[in-house]
DNA sequence: CGGTGGGTTGAGGTATTTCAAGGCTCGTGG
DNA sequence: CCACGAGCCTTGAAATACCTCAACCCACCG
């Protein structure tokens, strides 16, 4: 069963909250564990479950045959994923750091949505969700430099993960690229610029825990 | 009453035929004509209406506050589109030629929504065209080249204009630059690229007739 | 006719990529 | 306990894809 479910989600899965009806029917299955670089489900794979990260995160992303990756998409604690709707998978998902998931079989849920007005409500704001995010991001690929988009990609994920005030990134540098639309050369350039203009600073030699020292700063590099 | 609804809408908006559905409750107000270039709803403005473009083409875009702009999708005959069910518009619209299109108040669809599981579902559906089609694009803009974006795009409109052998587009460089991430004269260069490889063809002088010579050829340019 | 709105093409500039080197950390095994 | 390699990150220098600026053409229209 699936109570307690992490209230404090404020990110994108704002339907987060409305899972909690979801779960009254007892289709959660169970947690299941993915090692560091381990794949979740594959592109065009049939979608038989739909996820949500208990603990660690999650990457989700098209190839190109010739092996350029775009990420579309970092799933952290509490996000669900895995819910495209058509029967077959969109994404490949790998997860990024040793992750626990919670499993829930997709037919049931969408059986559950053909009965009850809510749950369908609430497959359409999960997926709202995902299609805003997927605008927004349409325009910083598209239109956004290098600078804007590493500023972007930090705001973005203080909201996120907002532990404390140091944020600890799960994703290396090629992630962080693969989602920008950048090498990870020009993202590391850009955060070494922004670390230079004093915006934020490194904690340890992992070079993954950033603390933000002028939020304000970054926010206006952020069209 | 919204019978007879162009039937043969083989793109992205899979859900058209459903639309039926929403058709039969009476809640289609009446069509409306923009002039080319018209504004049809701001960005962040409430979302009263949500819209099918009878006859003509609609742009939908984001802006930077510099005037950087992405379009996020193209809307022919036949497509829905001022759909986000938030209830502010995340984009602005304008008709990109004379246009008349469709209205249908939000509210009382919301109100259906609620009441009516097929319904809800049909709003799923059509959400989850529009994400995957993001998806998609992101795919596009974040790792392709000129080229592959071109060619992609003119797959795309050839696809659904399928008018004839020869497509008609109704938007201008500029347009299918903002789109694709690039500038007008980049398109522009591409498009000559593809011309000068035999691969398409242009009819009449104002260049927006082009004929697809060897679509075999322009698929393998797109990854 | 002159002006405006597309469109193409060339030349030069630049942001980002590519290629390459080096440093640091960590786990593994001698 | 140290050596070693692998993974990750940074930084520099060179290459390049795309952008910018500019000129020009053509169609259309008042």
């Amino acid at each position: 069963m699936l109570v307690n479910i992490n209230a404090a989600s404020a990110g994108r899965q704002s339907a987060l909250g409305e899972l909690g009806e979801l779960s009254r029917a007892r289709v959660i299955l169970s947690e299941f564990k993915y090692n560091r670089g381990a794949e979740i489900y594959g592109q065009t794979e049939p979608a038989e479950y739909i996820y949500q990260v208990v603990e660690g995160a999650v990457r989700s992303y098209k190839l190109l045959s010739d092996g350029r990756r775009q990420i579309g998409a970092f799933h952290l604690v509490g996000d669900i994923f895995g819910l495209e709707n058509s029967s077959v998978h969109r994404f490949t998902t790998e997860a990024i750091v040793e992750t626990t998931v919670r499993l829930m079989k997709r037919c049931s849920l969408q059986h559950m949505a053909e009965g009850d007005v809510h749950v369908a409500l609430d497959l359409l704001n999960m997926t709202t969700s995902n299609l805003q995010h997927a605008e927004d991001h349409m325009l910083l690929l598209g239109r956004k430099t290098s600078l804007e988009r590493v500023a972007a990609f930090l705001l973005e994920m203080d909201g996120r993960l907002s532990a404390a005030d140091v944020m600890a990134l799960p994703m290396c540098r090629r992630d962080i690229a693969d989602y920008l639309g950048l090498t990870l050369e020009t993202v590391s350039r850009a955060l070494s610029h922004l670390h230079g203009m004093g915006i934020l600073g490194f904690l340890g030699q992992t070079q993954r825990q950033i603390v933000l020292r002028d939020r304000h700063r970054l926010a206006e590099l952020d069209f």
